[in-house]
DNA sequence: ACTTTTCGACTGACCGGTCGGTCAAAATAT
DNA sequence: ATATTTTGACCGACCGGTCAGTCGAAAAGT
């Protein structure tokens, strides 16, 4: 079979590319880095750039949507399987997210680039979108624990679950944003002390 | 006197272009926006920019300042004076600055593109300062209002304040976000049942 | 041989920042 | 009161540099 075997080239080149821009975009923001930037540090031409994507923004697209892949993993892995108390599956995944992004903490400067580009990039309603479709993943997640708590008798049942579900995955936003700016904070820490809050505000008694 | 005056009128052209400014690069960007389209929204030469500000950089730095500087008023007024339970303090602090921001929803693309500034502008460390210094504001006004609660008896004294503060703090900027990509999603009202949950795991019992 | 892929020189649009000229009003002189 | 000079705010044409995207030629693959 040799088409696969091809595309199997294309879509490795077309990865590469992608890692490579990912680096440069988070360094220096959309605006500041180039075509020529990205492609030097690809190891590849610039012209060669333009065989795997139609424009630069279609480029950064394609690399907003490969964090949002891996980053929607980071966030069901280990959770889903596991059936203990939905509390414990809730801390689970607090500490899963939490962990991934502060072992990656170069590539928020991404996350808020790709946020500036819902505000004003040309195709601000395609990110737009994209982030509302993916904020509600994570919402629905979390309302599926805590419903799940809610039944099991685990959590009082006189709460507004969307609510308390959008700020628990807001919360994840909020300590990256502080952490960002602060070395001092205390990432992790601060995340599970929140999420415990949480905890204590959904718990039974 | 004359020089105050000449002063004022000064100060007075210096902010029409911070305004005019505000407006374009909340809905350009920052590299979207030119001199150009700024001078002609605040109805100038372009040249005359040049007389107020030394770069496109610096006139963005005094954007954000002023953003700065109004919201920071936003969440201090009303709650200063007040001298009821800190429970209700919180509450009206919450209140205030999400009044403050739905009402101007359409600068929070602003927020975003200083967001993205102080991750790959030329003056990035500039920024990130100055947000570093805003919410640990932000975080100390909360904080002082929690230690208030909890020398009157109201709040528990076992909760790690500064964490607390840090997740109340963070979920304005989360409701914000989460409102920004979801036209459906119902700020003020997740906003308050945030800060009540949150009350709640403070609570005394 | 010929097809596919890669490449980087080239182009044209764009834009930040400059600068010499203009003009109205303030200061000064008569 | 009127004429003359000075000032500096204002302007926009212009310059120099940058960079996304193009394209034809060269290299690689078959």
């Amino acid at each position: 079979m040799q088409l696969p075997e091809n595309k199997q080239l294309k879509e490795n080149k077309k990865n590469l590319i992608i890692e490579a821009a990912s680096k440069v975009f988070a360094e220096k923001g959309f605006s500041g880095a180039s075509i020529a930037d990205i492609a030097a540090y690809a190891g590849i031409g610039k012209g060669t750039t333009y065989e795997y994507f139609d424009s630069k923004e279609d480029l950064f697209f394609a690399v907003f949507e490969w964090h949002v892949e891996q980053s929607s993993q980071a966030a069901t892995v280990n959770i889903t399987a596991l059936g203990g108390p939905a509390s414990d599956r809730l801390s689970a995944m607090n500490e899963s997210l939490m962990n991934y992004f502060v072992d990656k903490m170069d590539i928020f400067s991404l996350v808020m680039e790709f946020w500036a580009a819902s505000a004003s990039s040309k195709s601000r309603e395609h990110y737009k979108q994209a982030f509302k479709d993916t904020y509600r993943e994570f919402r629905g997640i979390v309302s599926s624990l805590i419903q799940d708590g809610i039944e099991r008798g685990e959590f009082r049942s006189d709460v507004d679950v969307a609510a308390i579900s959008a700020g628990i995955v807001g919360t994840w936003d909020a300590m990256f944003l502080q952490g960002w700016f602060d070395e001092s904070f205390d990432i992790a820490d601060t995340g599970k002390k929140c999420m415990a809050i949480f905890l204590k505000g959904l718990s039974i008694k």
